[in-house]
DNA sequence: GTCTATAAGCAGATAGAC
DNA sequence: GTCTATCTGCTTATAGAC
C-alpha cells in the first residue's frame, strides 16, 4: 500500500492558512478544497463532520505548534529577560510579522463561538499559567504573575489586531520587541 | 405623510448589534431582517446596494459615535489625568463592558477586508492623531505621543479579543482602569 | 483515498403589488 | 415604505464509482 500523497497534518495545514484569513464562518468547503487540492468529497474522508471537524483539528494543531514553537524553548533555569526575548522573537516568526490572525481571536465570533469556546477559554486559562510561572521565577508573587501573562496575550492579541487593520505589521513588530521589557518593568 | 415608523438611524442601530457579534462574512441578511423586524426586500429600500451598504452604514454611524461619546468629552484644557479617566469610562460603556467586539477588528478579516480597509485604516490613523494630540498636552513629545496613541489602541483591541475568548469580561475593565496610567508612565 | 455527480437548503438580491 | 414571491448561485453535505 502506497503511502499517501499528504498526511492528514500536511492537509490541516494548508486548512490552517485558510481559517486564519477568513475566520471560521468567512471560510467555505469551495476555500478549503481548492488549498489542499482535494475535492470537498475528499475533504470528508479526512473529516467525516466537515467544516466543524476541519476547525477543531486546526485549532488544536496551531495549539500544539504554539505550545512547542513558542513556550517550550523558554528554558525556566535561563536568565528570565534573555528568555522573554527568545519568546518575542518566536511570537514574531509564529505569526509571521503580524501577517496571520490568531485562531482564538477569529474563532471566538458569531457562531463558531458556541462551536469552540470551552476550547478557546481553555487555551487561554493555560496559556496564561504558562506565562505566569515564568514571570514567577522572574521574581513576581502569584497574582502579579498572573496579571502580567494576562497583559501579555492581550499585547499580542491586540497588536496583531491593530496591525491587521491599519495595515502596517511593523505596528506588531514593535509591539513584540517591547514586551519583555514591559513584563518585567516594577 | 405619516413618519416612518423607524428613521434610517433606528434601523443602522439595530443592524449595528448583529455586525458586531456575527462580523461581516458572518452576518446574513435574515439575521438583519430578524434584528429589524423588516423582510429582507425592505432593507433593500434603505440600502440599495444591500450588505455592503449596510456594512459601510453600520462603520459609519458607530465611528461617529465613537468620535461623540469617547473623543469628544474630553476637554484638552483640562488636567490630562483626569481626562483620560473620562476616556475609560466611556470606553468601558462603549464596549457595554467588554460585551461587544470593534468593527475595526471584525470588519478587518477574510472578503470583508477588501472592502472596508480604506475606511478601517483612515480610521485608525485619525484616532492615533487625537490621542495623540492629547498626549503631547501632556508634555511628550511628536513621536512619544504617536507611539502611545499606538498602544492605547492596542491594548483596547487586545482586551477586548481576550476578554471575549475567554469568556471573562473583567479582563476588558481592568485593562481600560490601568489604561490612563499606563499611558502617562514615565 | 480520490473522484464525479448530486441533493437540499440558504445566501444575496430583485420585480413588482399595495 | 413594506410586503410576497421568486431567482440564481453558492453553501454544506452525501452517495457511490474507481
Amino acid at each position: 500500500m502506497p503511502a499517501p500523497l499528504k498526511t492528514k497534518e500536511e492537509v490541516i495545514e494548508q486548512l490552517t492558512d485558510v481559517f486564519r484569513e477568513h475566520g471560521y464562518t468567512g471560510t467555505t468547503l469551495s476555500m478549503l478544497s481548492e488549498a489542499t487540492g482535494l475535492v470537498k468529497a475528499s475533504l470528508y474522508h479526512y473529516f467525516p463532520r466537515g467544516k466543524k471537524d476541519m476547525g477543531l483539528a486546526v485549532l488544536e494543531q496551531v495549539g500544539d505548534r504554539f505550545l512547542q514553537e513558542v513556550i517550550e524553548p523558554i528554558d525556566l533555569d535561563g536568565n528570565i529577560s534573555e528568555q522573554l526575548e527568545l519568546m518575542s522573537l518566536h511570537l514574531i516568526k509564529f505569526y509571521k510579522d503580524g501577517r496571520v490572525a490568531c485562531l482564538l481571536e477569529v474563532f471566538s465570533l458569531g457562531q463558531a463561538r458556541e462551536l469552540f469556546q470551552d476550547i478557546i477559554k481553555k487555551r487561554i486559562e493555560r496559556l496564561t499559567n504558562v506565562i505566569a510561572s515564568l514571570l514567577q521565577k522572574a521574581g513576581f508573587d502569584s497574582e502579579q504573575s498572573r496579571q502580567r501573562a494576562i497583559d501579555a496575550i492581550v499585547q499580542v492579541e491586540g497588536a496583531l489586531v491593530v496591525a491587521r487593520a491599519s495595515g502596517d505589521r511593523q505596528v506588531f513588530i514593535d509591539a513584540m520587541q517591547v514586551l519583555p521589557t514591559q513584563l518585567l518593568r516594577m
